[in-house]
DNA sequence: TCGCTTTGCTTCGAAGTTGAAACACACCAG
DNA sequence: CTGGTGTGTTTCAACTTCGAAGCAAAGCGA
């Protein structure tokens, strides 16, 4: 995909922008991840659907929040799951009303609304996550070798580590906007 | 990232469905990779809306037809974009009012609609692509290392080649498609 | 304690996305 | 040619998603 831009383009635009020369390698790497991305999430999004009845997102969630035995705030449920806040008041709503999750209070603060998932929930995911492993090991992993398994999950693990450093797509600062550079503290990853 | 499945739950679940051990390492690698992608699309998206008001996906769309100068029908560009056709429909409707492509009749196919870009369509994707290349090279590249380029590049071409083989996500037949509750009767297979 | 700012969440309206159904043409067997 | 099936697109209604605005509690300095 647009790897027909280093032809009628010069690929050494340096011009006004002084931007350097567009990387057909570079090119060609990002889009076919893209790509495979984009092909794989629909793969698992249909898997999903018919088995559990759950979209990605939703799975995201109640795995999330399966892993850690304890509850967690919106918030962090949000940034977890690289979504908007408005949107996961949506689908905890969808999860609540479903009987899959638990919304209460927290005592620590007034304001924040505590998340736990029930064992229906616990459930439903125990039931879906082999499927989709297998889904995604038959679309992901098959034409891989163990060596290109280990370099993946290397590469990919850093670059995600790299991306969370910027600031948080949903903490954008609503008042003020603080120096582009704010930590955003290792709560997630911690 | 759903790490804790092999440990209160046996990993080894070769009981009913005799599913095999959930290899951490593939989850790693398989989880990083989602959240990263997602991660980046986000950002991207952010960039493009505010350097050419465009979305991924219209951008997408506008590459797809810049790089070969002919004109593609609608189909062809809803798969090459991994994308619903009515929701290219919409995004068409938008992009050819905003005067960036063009529809018309293809004299081939009476009903086959042809989609090509127009001159302004090619200067905005020619404006915005080498921001978004670097973009992308900042929150990609920048962690990587020439030898994980190469790597990722090939990984990613050869898994994104495999998921294309699997039958196209918009192809699904139409007629013969009895859900999976619909005929009480066996008239599915007549 | 009183104000002012920040933070957590929900509500609301607008825009985007999708699959099913509807259309219209293409193609093939008879 | 005629009927039946397959294919290319669009329309439609339902659902999702998002950001902005709103509300309430928390934090902080005077």
């Amino acid at each position: 995909m647009v790897r027909g831009m280093t032809g009628p383009h010069p690929a050494e635009d340096t011009g006004a922008n002084g931007v350097q020369a567009l990387d057909p390698q570079q090119l060609g790497a990002y889009f076919a991840l893209m790509e495979a991305v984009s092909l794989l999430h629909h793969h698992v999004e249909q898997h999903l659907r018919t088995e559990g009845n759950l979209s990605y997102v939703q799975f995201q969630l109640l795995a999330r929040l399966a892993e850690g035995h304890g509850q967690l705030t919106m918030t962090q449920l949000a940034d977890g799951v690289v979504y908007s806040r408005s949107g996961l008041t949506y689908q905890a709503g969808l999860l609540e009303k479903a009987g899959l999750i638990t919304r209460g209070p927290s005592s620590d603060d007034e304001r924040a609304t505590l998340v736990a998932i029930t064992d229906n929930g616990r459930a439903l995911v125990d039931r879906v996550l082999p499927g989709h492993i297998q889904d995604a090991r038959r679309l992901l992993f098959d034409p891989l070798s163990d060596d290109d398994l280990h370099h993946l999950g290397d590469i990919m693990t850093r670059v995600r580590d790299h991306m969370r450093a910027q600031p948080p797509r949903s903490a954008a600062p609503r008042k003020r906007r603080p120096s582009p550079s704010s930590p955003p503290s290792a709560a997630t990853q911690a």
